[in-house]
DNA sequence: TAAAAATATTGACAAGCGTCAATTAAGCGA
DNA sequence: TCGCTTAATTGACGCTTGTCAATATTTTTA
């Protein structure tokens, strides 16, 4: 066996995050003590420093994770020759979302982390400069960051809402349809 | 009189500023408490309270008032017509550095905050996409990527080594220097 | 499957945290 | 200058933190 960790830490660490995940849909950061997470989990307290140096330490580690995981599979698709490339990236990004849709959700939601959007939006914002297809109607550089700006926080919105909503479309279906908003812009969805 | 806040305030964020900065140039923020500081400021533990949560509270706070204060200036030159708006910017700015020497030396040195200096670059970055006089030999959106990073973490290492060093030349003359270095490149201020 | 390795638990510790009411001191405006 | 307002200090409180050695448990390896 491998997957990376021993199923202990991995069981660990997973009970750690729903609880943290919870704790953080109630109130801020400052206000959660290691105290809370390791008793909402089930754990031991002491458990807990085997992992992390203290709460902002596992909350800023579990926001790279996450980030790394959307870094990587937005690298992956290095298409520059259609934007059919979109779609099969859309779909993968949503089905993370969904995989890891406890935390997620705060951290894009209302009271959500700005630094985690803002490390987000800068991924995304180097996608659109190395892709050239997705920036189909942009022209100087000025008009450029508005353009991203719109799309990372238009999307960033969509999902928070899908999250918060319960997940009710597939991944699949999110995709198709931020797809056509990026693309076409809203008012071409709206009348289909 | 004036000056926004109570002289008693003033002086008591000035010595529990001087005592963070003391303690981040020999160990992280997460090793550092709220009893050291007080401590090393000769203020009263309670007193922290007063003016903040906790020492991440306190970390932030000061970084963002520098951010603000380096914003301001940076946005009070928005002179677009020619070139000469550089030099009297850039010395302001060196000027401001020398004024917060202690905390500005930590944040940017080794060990410094990323997230800082993150923050630092996008507001230069805003001022290079406003001012098009700073981008001559820019040319295309991905060139330019690469020439404000340049120019920004350029700055941000001689600022560094201006601060670590002692700050041995004045304001002024880091400024014709800093001038020089992004008009003309290494090359022409070696050879002068 | 048994031994070895890694992980989690337990209970306990000193130190730090965040808060408070009461008091003293300092700055401010009239 | 005097009185009012605001800030800082004091001492104390119960709680949380981060750490530890000893132990129990689970997983991996041989």
């Amino acid at each position: 066996m491998a997957e990376g960790e021993d199923r202990r830490v991995r069981k660990t660490k997973k009970l750690m995050t729903k609880a943290l995940a919870e704790l953080l849909a109630q109130k801020p950061l400052s206000a959660i003590s290691v105290r809370e997470v390791a008793e909402l989990a089930d754990i031991n307290r002491g458990t807990f420093y085997l992992h992390y140096r203290d709460i902002y330490d596992m909350a800023r580690r579990l926001q790279d994770e996450m980030l790394e995981k959307f870094d990587h599979i937005v690298k992956s698709h290095t298409g520059r020759e259609s934007s059919d490339e979109l779609f099969p990236l859309l779909s993968e990004l949503f089905a993370l979302l969904a995989e890891n849709a406890e935390l997620a959700g705060v951290l894009i939601g209302k009271n959500g982390d700005a630094a985690f959007m803002d490390k987000l939006k800068n991924i995304v914002r180097e996608k659109c400069l190395a892709d050239a297809h997705i920036m189909l109607n942009i022209k100087s550089g000025g008009e450029f960051e508005y353009f991203y700006n719109y799309i990372v926080s238009g999307c960033i919105g969509v999902c928070a809402a899908w999250l918060s909503g319960g997940m009710k479309e597939t991944p699949a279906r999110m995709a198709s349809l931020v797809e056509r908003m990026i693309l076409n812009g809203v008012g071409a969805v709206a009348q289909a």
